[in-house]
DNA sequence: CGTACTAGTCTTTTT
DNA sequence: GACTAGTACG
């Protein structure tokens, strides 16, 4: 029996053609990866095609993983010589190869959205624009617009010409284009944009790539965009053995450029093509199919497909409604703990999926109260922290001289006395002599700069180009470690108090752990190599499915993924869909439809979908009706149905009725008294109990986002908690290699004030307290230290816990 | 030059 | 409500 017994007939048709175009339109749960990697496997073994040969693009890093590891389960050897990587990856291998050829040197650095702000607000400034109008943000994302169809700062300024507004964007493109080149930096999409524009002036570098990729493979090809595409009809070249895999229903990235396009027309590009539907689903039980093609049935531009399943019927969708979104949030950390304790399901079969970051706040402090161990993705990036930046800017300007931007962000970290008019100074300088941030302060005499402001550059200089030598020769964490050590970072970081102080610490030695993980891997460690993955990595990659922990992240991250159980919270008109979608139009709310469509087909077994009559929103309560995409199910799928209710009902009074009505959309904004905008403030909190947030100021500040259940959490300072990860948990630091930071004089330089050490009233063995976030529970013993307090608390619901009095803001009741 | 306070923005989604 | 950038003042 061959491995490729067990695919269908559709699925074996895809697999044995190899040459020539291919179109597989693969449904959600329709065995899709299954069928690459087979494919992959037939091409090696079948068809005796060289294994350096192939290049398969996917969309995560993770993917990327996922995929050689299936391959090389399936292959004997040789699937370490395929090329898998991501759009951006793969384009950041070629441009560093070839930069020269572009006018960049080949350790350009990579720019982030942070980076990209801060180089747009000096453009704006520079223009001379009017601050107030022009927002960065928006003259970025029309930029990134253009970038994605691939239209060069020049062409735009000639389609702007009658123009005004257009006029000022096409001189902020081109103004902003110039100080990145300056910058030898590229942002995101520039890492499109220029392999393509490479391949397009340097033919026979194209034509070295074209020998090389033989074989191309896309997966979620219905995100791709222009410039994307581009990428790809070009690097098949003559070979025409491209083979894309995607689902119009699942295209959820239009903001980002993704060009639908791409798939409706994939056979216009490519007349021979074959086309290949993938219409059995192997994921969900039949009630959650039935519900997922219910739901996309509503939109109008699609290819038709209709998913079926030999499956059985399974459970009933579940769908439950709240006054609140802390009882929502209560409802589903105590249906997962329910599940889990009767043997139904591990926390790690358990996914909270919802359409906006914001929404995993609550989520989160309800399963610390529950003790559910979980694990938030997305959100707020590790590489975005202050101190990661500071870092990572040491780094990049040690690598690349020509990154004013980063040079300029850690001249005065830590306090060097330099502050803004030298650097005004030195920056009108670079610019009248058309040179380098760096090469100006280098010459304090050509901005007049003399005395105690030049031995101060002259002392930066030196730091810089001493660690820049280091860099020849040393590794990376070496060169990390001598920048914490000589600029005494720990000790210099100004923190709000000793907890703020930890997290960072923690996060430091994250980044160096990180660092430490990619010499281990790397073929060949460089400081450029280092700065390059930790730019592309995302914060799925390091989804590991086999940890026992709940998964919380938006729908969007979780495409691609599957789990046992799937909880849909925040199924409300104005939350999702999103206003904005409900404002723009019918192309937007079927985006956001194919985004619903998305978050149902991640379930296997059990779909609960939840939403909350009264939700906090910007800061007020919002009165929301319930979700249209509810609606569309039809109710005899539901265990509990959902109070139907027309689109254009009468307005919606939150004293009487009983499950909201539906007001019409038409300038809520506008009209105060309207929908959506009933302000009741804390009474609402307060009658149902969970009003507490209101008056402890910290609020959630203190809040991890990653939690473990049980007690073994109870070493280390505000036990119970580990700080924010982008990484795999389960590569820990070794013990052994922990005490770096202990020659630094840990905490004590950082402590500021004494109200830290100030005691929380004198708890012993016995007292009752109350938590912020546990709630209450029984002091179990107190351990006197030199500063604070250590004290044991068992928790009515949240287990043991050992914390530090002080902190813990624990209150006797 | 550095700090502390204020005002504005944000929350739709991300490689 | 939370975070950030910008500004006024010492």
């Amino acid at each position: 029996m061959s491995m490729y017994d067990k695919l269908n007939e559709q699925q074996k048709e895809a697999v044995f053609h190899t040459e020539g175009p291919l179109l597989i339109l693969a449904g959600a749960g329709s065995g899709k990866t299954s069928v690459i990697t087979h494919r992959i496997a037939y091409l090696i073994d079948e068809a005796n095609v060289n294994p350096y040969n192939i290049l398969a693009i996917t969309f995560t890093n993770k993917a990327a993983g996922e995929m050689r590891e299936r391959v090389d389960n399936l292959v004997g050897f040789g699937s370490e010589q395929i090329f898998v990587s991501t759009f951006h990856s793969l384009c950041v291998r070629i441009l560093r190869r070839h930069a020269e050829n572009l006018g960049y040197t080949n350790n350009f650095s990579i720019y982030d959205s942070d980076d990209q702000k801060t180089v747009m607000k000096e453009v704006i400034k520079k223009l001379n624009l009017d601050t107030k109008h022009y927002k960065e943000k928006a003259l970025l994302s029309k930029i990134s617009s253009l970038k994605d169809e691939l239209v060069s700062p020049e062409e735009f300024a000639i389609s702007a010409a009658g123009d005004y507004e257009k006029r000022i964007t096409a001189s902020c493109y081109s103004e902003y284009q110039s100080a990145l080149k300056k910058s030898n930096a590229l942002d995101f999409d520039d890492l499109i944009v220029e392999a393509v524009e490479l391949f397009k002036t340097c033919p026979e570098v194209l034509n070295s790539y074209v020998n090389r990729f033989k074989y191309i493979m896309v997966d979620e090809y219905q995100d791709t965009n222009t410039a994307q595409f581009e990428l790809v009809r070009l690097l098949t070249g003559s070979n025409r053995n491209l083979c894309v895999v995607g689902d119009d229903d699942q295209s959820i990235y239009k903001f980002r450029g993704a060009n639908i396009r791409n798939i409706l027309d994939f056979e216009r590009f490519f007349p021979e093509a074959k086309v290949i539907k993938l219409e059995q689903n192997y994921r969900s039980v039949q009630n959650i199919l039935d519900a997922a093609n219910a739901v996309i049935r509503n939109n109008s531009e699609r290819k038709d497909k209709a998913l079926w399943s030999k499956q059985k019927e399974g459970d009933r969708i579940h769908f439950r409604e709240f006054d609140n979104s802390y009882e929502e949030a209560e409802f589903v950390a105590r249906d997962i703990k329910k599940s889990v304790q009767e043997g139904k399901s591990d926390f790690g079969d358990n996914a909270i999926l919802y359409r906006t970051n914001a929404q995993s706040r609550s989520m989160e402090e309800k399963l610390v109260q529950e003790n559910v161990p979980y694990k938030i993705f997305g959100g707020v990036n590790f590489y975005s922290r202050r101190e990661i930046k500071d870092l990572l800017a040491y780094l990049k300007t040690i690598d690349n001289a020509r990154d004013d931007l980063c040079v300029k962000r850690i001249i005065n970290i830590p306090k060097r006395g330099i502050g803004a008019t030298t650097i005004n100074k030195l920056q009108a300088t670079a610019d009248e002599r058309n040179t380098t941030f760096f090469d100006s302060l280098m010459h304090p005499e050509w901005s007049d700069l003399k005395g105690a402001a030049a031995d101060k550059l002259h002392g930066f200089e030196l730091l810089i180009l001493r660690l820049r030598a280091m860099a020849e020769s040393e590794k990376p964490t070496a060169v990390l470690k001598e920048i914490l050590d000589t600029t005494d970072y720990i000790n210099q970081m100004d923190v709000e108090d000793e907890e703020d102080a930890e997290n960072r610490i923690e996060n430091i030695e994250e980044l160096i752990s990180k660092a430490r993980l990619y010499e281990e891997e790397a073929e060949e460690p460089t400081l450029s190599g280092l700065l390059e993955e930790i730019a592309l990595v995302a914060d799925i990659d390091s989804y590991d499915e086999s940890e026992s922990r709940v998964v919380l992240m938006t729908i969007h991250s979780a495409k691609g993924l599957e789990f046992k159980n799937v909880y849909m919270v925040g199924m409300e008109d104005g939350l999702f869909p999103s206003y904005n979608s409900i404002n723009q139009g019918d192309a937007e709310i079927e985006e956001e439809r194919r985004l619903c469509y998305v978050g149902i087909t991640r379930a296997k077994e059990k779909l609960t979908l939840t939403r909350a009559k009264a939700r906090m929103m910007h800061g007020d309560t919002q009165y929301n009706p319930l979700s249209r995409f509810v609606n569309e199910i039809p109710r005899q799928l539901f265990d509990i149905a959902p109070v139907t209710r027309k689109y254009n009902d009468s307005y919606y009074d939150p004293d009487t009725s009983e499950s909201g009505g539906y007001r019409r959309y038409d300038n809520y904004r506008d009209d105060e008294s309207g929908y959506g905008s009933f302000k009741r403030n804390s009474s609402y909190d307060g009658a149902s109990g969970y009003g507490s947030n209101s008056s402890g100021k910290t609020g959630y500040s203190g809040f991890s986002r990653e939690a473990s259940a049980g007690s073994s959490y109870s070493s280390g300072i505000f036990s119970g908690y580990k700080r924010p990860t982008a990484y795999n948990t389960k590569k820990e630091t070794p013990e052994e290699e922990k005490p770096f930071f202990t020659k630094m004089n840990g905490l004590s330089g950082l402590t500021k004030g004494s109200d830290l050490a100030k005691p929380t009233g004198d708890l012993s063995a016995g007292d009752r307290v109350k938590h912020i976030k546990f709630g209450e529970g029984t002091v179990i013993s107190v351990v006197k230290e030199t500063k604070d307090s250590k004290v044991t608390v068992q928790f009515d619901t949240a287990g043991q816990r050992i914390m530090y009095a002080s902190f813990a803001k624990l209150q006797k009741i």
